[in-house]
DNA sequence: TCTCCTGTTTTTGCATTCATTTTTGGAGCC
DNA sequence: GGCTCCAAAAATGAATGCAAAAACAGGAGA
């Protein structure tokens, strides 16, 4: 394959790139092209409603149809594309309505989650949240959205860790992958009002955590996803360029 | 194929069985595949951890591998199965821990669906979870087991839909059949406590979703989740044999 | 100029084929 | 009797081939 990072044979299985990687299988043709599939469409690579052809896609990849259909078909389980009967694949348009819909549902996952937190989570993982939330807060107060979301991300990522539950971790990156499609690259600037809240949602946040008061952090969470999706909206509505100044992969709201 | 329903081709494409099909493509082979065996798999035709064996599907279902195995790839992603590289398909196994974990998400789920439930549900759709509700009592009184598992999860599923939230909707039904392939035919006789437990928190659902109270019907359909896996696991854990008395599709639990 | 029809090209869906890997069965040996 | 090793058989992973459907292009007719 062309485009993939393809694993040198004397190198290490796995790179040491640092990031946690999906455990499926990646030893298979179709299981490493779904990764790339998968993070080639997640990165916003193909736009909404656009076609998924298969030929230039296997020339792309460098493999033939069948691995690339099986995984076209994964895809589509996981929403990132539609499959039209004898007319190919199509990016998913992600319409304001589904974002909407995207929003709650991940609120309610990490709602779960900070209360499966609260009852399981250990000094350790706190102390590593703790931690992330300061450098944050350091990220907010130079105004570097760049580090920001990505320690935001980070936290929320420990939080979902933290609950112990590999299914809900599972179903929380399948539908973070489905939004992570769109560009938010929001420049909180222009609405600090909102960052500031965040900010202190995510001191709530964290205090709750430190009493491990499940409800109440589930709820904190559950609010913060609905602020951050009214934020989101509002960028994804007004603007198509969003200033681009992020990389791809940091395109988290606040 | 052999065990579809096969359309015939005069007939109209939807056959009239009155049932609500997912609305995934069922135009092609491989659609019409994966609903197939999904079923076969859910509704526990192979055991825990039996392997797959792609020619045998293909002799039962009369294709060849090629839609099979994007069937295949499919269920994986569902949690159904596990791929294991150049050794075949499995169906994954459940293990008490993973019911717990799938419990303690659709719990999470459905109360999120409380939630948004509240906020949108409309008059008829109150009126037709309170018939449930008093046919499911009426069941409960009689000691039916078969007709208070169907209305049972009839209400949940009508909460789940009057959220209004497709994604919610959708996530909620894979959760569930990765669940479904247990037979937990529990004799809630032997688990009467329980029974009338259940009834009683069914009770205060209705008051909260009559009050659009979300926080609380939240609240209760959590912890309701969290009872009746507790109940779940007793079953699951004590008996293989489960007097199989159920029709498989009624293989709920209180 | 627009619409509709038709022949061609492209693309998709599925079956088949080929190369590898795993599994199986048994012979030989301890 | 049990273990190891090796070869045959079977199963899997991927590529190719073929029929059918859809998209496209061009021209006739209004």
């Amino acid at each position: 394959m062309n485009e993939l990072p393809h694993p040198v044979p004397g190198a290490p299985a796995t790179p040491p790139t640092g990031e946690a990687e999906r455990p499926r299988a990646p030893a298979s043709l179709h299981g490493e092209l779904l990764v790339a599939l998968r993070d080639y469409i997640v990165e916003g690579n193909l736009a909404d409603g656009a076609r998924v052809p298969e030929r230039d896609l296997c020339e792309r990849f460098g493999v033939s149809r069948t691995p690339l259909r099986e995984a076209l078909k994964v895809l589509a389980s996981e929403g990132l594309i539609d499959l039209l009967p004898n007319r190919g694949a199509r990016i998913r348009p992600l319409r304001p309505h589904d974002i909407h819909e995207l929003f709650d549902v991940m609120g309610g996952l990490e709602a779960l989650a900070g209360r499966l937190a609260c009852e399981k989570v250990e000094e350790a993982e706190i102390a590593e949240v703790e931690r992330l939330h300061y450098e944050m807060y350091g990220y907010y107060l130079r105004r570097d959205l760049h580090g920001y979301f990505r320690c935001n991300q980070a936290i929320h990522l420990a939080i979902v860790a933290a609950a112990r539950n590999a299914t809900l971790d599972e179903t929380y990156r399948t539908l973070s992958a489905r939004l992570r499609r769109t560009r938010y690259a929001a420049n909180l600037d222009q609405h600090r009002d909102r960052w500031g809240q965040a900010m202190r949602e995510h001191e709530a946040m964290l205090d709750a955590l430190r009493r491990r008061d499940g409800r109440e952090l589930s709820d904190i969470l559950f609010l913060h996803l609905r602020n951050k999706q009214l934020a989101a909206l509002d960028v994804h509505q007004g603007a198509s360029d969003g200033a681009g100044a992020l990389p791809q992969d940091e395109t988290s709201v606040a």
